[in-house]
DNA sequence: GCTGTGACTTTTT
DNA sequence: TAAAAAGCCACAG
């Protein structure tokens, strides 16, 4: 991804690079804002990831329940809707969650720098 | 074009 | 070991 070929640095769209890596995290598997960042050549703009994932709540192609933190904890789930919290939709992808943590984190962990190549 | 902000992460108390 | 502080930077107003 990174800055598309004909478009300006001035009009490159960090958050759109996110929606795409995150469109590419396979159900049943998680990724963190870190390395999604890290991906993109930003690896200091972790933050920014979180605050695109809150612009992304009315784009459904965006699985944003798929990202956690590093820990693998659900720091966002209180800005999901009430009737389909983060939990229950990772949950229904095979994933297991107890109290906003994510079972066996590493072994879901998803990284765009190594899976994606 | 300056200011505030945040679904993070790392370092320092 | 747990809590607090500090970097970090794209985006919105």
């Amino acid at each position: 991804m990174k800055t598309k070929p004909g478009r300006g640095k001035h009009d490159y769209r960090f958050f759109e690079d996110v929606y795409e890596v995150v469109k590419l995290i396979p159900a049943g598997r998680v990724s963190t804002y870190g390395a999604i960042a890290r991906y993109l050549g930003a690896a200091r703009s972790a933050r920014m990831v979180g605050y695109a994932m809150n612009k992304c709540m009315d784009r459904p192609d965006v699985p944003a329940h798929r990202v956690v933190n590093r820990n693998g904890m659900l720091t966002g789930r209180h800005h999901f809707s009430p009737e389909f919290p983060m939990d229950e939709r990772l949950r229904r992808e095979g994933v297991q969650v107890v109290d906003d943590q994510v079972q066996e984190f590493e072994k879901r962990f998803w990284d765009p720098q190594r899976e994606l190549l």
